[in-house]
DNA sequence: CAGTTATGTGAGTGATCACTATCTTAGAGT
DNA sequence: ACTCTAAGATAGTGATCACTCACATAACTG
């Protein structure tokens, strides 16, 4: 087969997308390299010759995912300061909880981090760059900021068991904070979100 | 070989023990059948006859798990109720974290839930048994409860990536509150969580 | 003691895994 | 046209995986 040719960096970030979604719904361990192969349209061999092993492959997926919760953050918390910054951060979280796989990559990056400590680093300076990004563009107290990472972590721990998909009134109550919070936004700010309806209300169903 | 002979359901709470371990440290396809049944001391041919398949085997022990966090809060809410008893189940849950092993399992469950519907509908079981237990036990609002598993799940993702072990002042801020919370209860006694702040105090937003 | 049942293992099964050795060829430079 | 480099594949490596089959034996029961 002759496959079209592209630069080795071009083919570098078809691989990282595929691993992206690869690697977001079947974790670290349970992900095979040839599935992320195959996904990226390139041979298994060649993903080697790219990213030399599996790890460094998940780990450069790890660091792909983190760069874009920074981006977000940074985004949304232009012009912006203390409550106002940390609420538009928080809602830029839920923006990116809309791609299925993408946070859950971090979350399995988390998870395999107990059991190697080269993820584990990677999973600490993430930490690091965020909590600084966040202290810095709100300003605020230790417990405040614990407190935004704490729910961080529960919104992508729901969405990787699927609380939304149960349809009982305990689980629903999950939510209603956050839909509450969008509402407030979408009607309010002086940028451009304030027409664009949330793309969260869509996937509720 | 000649083994010493035990009855299945004692063979099967050795094989539990050895899996909390095991699936604990790496994960549900991290983790070797192989690997359990050399800890639990049993031939691997015999988990099989006693658990059927892995992922049997890994529901059991998730099951496990979840069931041993219930007894924890249940002992530690009797007699209180409100914030006391929320508080309590709160410094319960850090009881449950001195075990290396035990709460990651909940959490490579609620990874692992992704990519299994099986799995995922046991952790959506584990969270309602959980929500209605510390619902009922302190009559809190749907914001304090989700308060509160967000803290759980934010010290569980800490302990994953083993955030004590980076000494550096952000990082140790991330502790301080616990820290606190722990030595106002052992100065004093049973109802000591009359001066402890609810963890909830820090409203997202 | 004979028969049955439950506990347990040794020796495999085919599939899949991460990773490699070797080869081919497109395309840029001269 | 010739060379050299980098892109990419085919074919395979040994290891490990979840899981099975056939068999052994301890212990209970009549």
């Amino acid at each position: 087969m002759v496959p079209i040719r592209q630069s080795a960096n071009v083919r570098r970030q078809s691989v990282l997308t595929a691993a992206i979604v690869e690697f977001g719904r079947s974790g670290y361990a349970g992900t095979s390299t040839e599935a992320i192969a195959t996904r990226a349209g390139i041979s298994q061999p060649y993903l080697f010759r790219l990213f030399g092993t599996k790890k460094d492959l998940f780990i450069a997926t790890y660091g792909i995912v983190c760069a874009r919760i920074e981006e977000a953050f940074v985004a949304a918390a232009v012009g912006l300061e203390g409550d106002a910054a940390m609420t538009a951060m928080g809602l830029a979280y839920l923006e990116l909880l809309q791609d299925p796989d993408l946070l859950q990559v971090q979350l399995h990056g988390f998870v395999a981090a107990a059991a190697d400590p080269d993820i584990a680093s990677a999973c600490q300076d993430t930490f690091r760059r965020l909590w600084q990004l966040v202290s810095t563009a709100t300003g605020a107290e230790p417990d405040t900021l614990r407190e935004f990472f704490a729910q961080g972590m529960l919104c992508s721990v729901m969405a990787a068991i699927d609380l939304r998909a149960v349809n009982e009134p305990w689980a629903q109550s999950f939510f209603a904070g956050e839909e509450e919070a969008k509402q407030m936004t979408t009607g309010s700010t002086d940028d451009g979100s304030a027409g664009v309806r949330t793309q969260a209300d869509a996937g509720v169903a």
